[in-house]
RNA sequence: GGGUAGAUGCCCGAGUGGCCAAUGGGAACAGACUGUAAAUCUGUCGGCGGGAGCCUACGUAGGUUCGAAUCCUACUCUACCCA
């Protein structure tokens, strides 16, 4: 591959690249560069927003050069404040070592796992003394640090910013010193960080590395950025036929942004399918399919496809509704349905279980079930399709 | 250290002694319509209960009162001004 191949390669995806004359220096120098990734283990899920950074190292990974995994262990205790308008909780020991387990064994899917460097920046952050802190932050100052967005805002509403939030691009900073990173990949929203660490390293009398931008992904809601905790995220562990509807939620106007970010389709070919004519419901179904073989495999893609037709578009019973067995506690005869839906955690309450019913959200094979006083045999329930909403199906049994 | 303002449900925010499980907006959930899109309309939105009702909740702990989110005391936290 040349170096123009090569350049247009990991340039997809990205929104900025600082600068792309130094990574095109770097990448003649035939060098096996090392390219820095911190992740935060604050979420247990790898979601396809945080995919979008992790594929572009597998890209650099791919093109021969090393993939940094570096896992924020220590740095978690701080919390990254970028884009928070809070404080964030400050994780203990024993939740992020949950968190990073949790966290290795989801981006096999996308890494190869065994050919990346992980490190814990707990391994040189964990040792600095407070004098080593000290010389660390006179390297920086305070209006600088100030000068950051998301600080700017919390002093303009008068919320509170927590000493050590301030240490936080510092620390990320000096991962990549610690690293001697050629290039530090990120989100948008990680631009400060990964430019302090350039600062740093001049500091340092390193040569500063390149940095790498990703745009954020959008969540499934079309509107915020994708994450866990806001609940609108496609998780790269989600079952087919889950993601597959994840994928064809999202709004019509961030398709060609999904498809750029979360699939390897070449971009002319989904220009050109979104400029034709198509049912946009086709173009998005293309969209899930390839989001699915992508974590999952073509076959599994495939199904996930017919699944959603038959039961979403065509409105059918699902034939192979997931099968529930009905609690044994709650007995053989009058069974009441919202207990029975609270068993199946299909609803946080008795009472939120009797509001969808109320709401004609409940049916059993078909016949909606819109009185909770109604009682039921075990024995006519079993067999029987429980459905909640659009989305949940459970074969009782 | 001194002063001022403030802390209400997922978020914002109204409420200054009973009519408060708490106005309004957002988010969320559900229904209708659809392409499980968007927009729109409708409903719901602390827990338990078939219901009557009961319980828990307005920063924390006490107190006043027949009755407190509302008054008093102490404490915790936040912002701003002065040092």
């Amino acid at each position: 591959m040349t170096i123009e191949q090569q350049l247009a390669l990991l340039k997809r995806g990205t929104t900025e690249i600082i600068s792309e004359a130094d990574l095109k220096e770097k990448l003649e120098s035939g060098r096996k560069l090392r390219v820095k990734l911190g992740v935060d283990p604050t979420a247990r899920s790898v979601t396809l927003g945080w995919a979008v950074v992790l594929r572009k190292l597998r890209d650099f990974q791919r093109l021969g050069h090393t993939a940094v995994l570096i896992i924020g262990d220590f740095t978690s205790l701080i919390g990254d404040p970028s884009g928070k308008s809070k404080t964030r909780p400050q994780l203990t020991v024993e939740e992020v070592q949950a968190n990073v387990d949790s966290v290795l064994t989801q981006i096999d899917t996308i890494l190869d796992v065994s050919k990346t460097e992980i490190r814990f920046n707990r391994e040189w952050l964990g040792k600095m003394s407070f004098e080593d802190v000290i010389r660390l932050t006179s390297r920086y100052t305070v209006a600088r640090i100030l000068e950051r967005d998301d600080f700017t805002k919390r002093l303009r509403e008068e919320r509170p910013i927590a000493m050590h939030e301030i240490l936080y691009p510092l620390c990320q900073g000096y991962d990549s010193v610690a690293v001697q990173a050629d290039v530090e990949l990120g989100g948008n929203d990680q631009k400060f960080n990964n430019l302090v660490g350039r600062n740093l390293m001049a500091q340092f009398g390193m040569e500063p590395q390149v940095v790498v931008l990703s745009p954020l992904l959008v969540g499934t809601d079309g509107k915020e950025k994708m994450s866990q905790s806001l609940g609108n995220y496609i998780g790269v562990k989600d079952e087919p036929n889950d993601m597959f509807g994840k994928a064809m939620s999202i709004p019509d106007e961030i398709m060609e942004n999904y498809f750029e970010l979360a699939t390897d389709v070449p971009m002319d070919e989904v220009r050109t399918l979104i400029a034709s004519d198509a049912n946009p419901r086709d173009i998005k179904r293309r969209l899930a399919r390839e989001i699915v073989a992508l974590y999952h495999s073509q076959e599994a893609a495939q199904s996930a496809d017919e699944y959603f037709l038959s039961t979403f578009s065509r409105r059918e019973q699902p034939v192979d509704a997931e099968p529930a067995d009905i609690p044994a506690e709650l007995g053989d005869a009058d069974i009441n349905l919202a207990s029975l839906i609270v068993g199946l955690e299909l609803a946080k309450s008795n009472g939120d279980a009797k509001r969808l019913m109320q709401s004609g959200a409940v049916s059993l094979d078909g016949e909606k079930a819109t009185d909770p006083s109604a009682r039921f045999q075990r024995s006519d329930l079993v067999g029987k399709v429980l459905r909640i909403g659009k989305h949940h199906f459970r074969k009782l049994s």
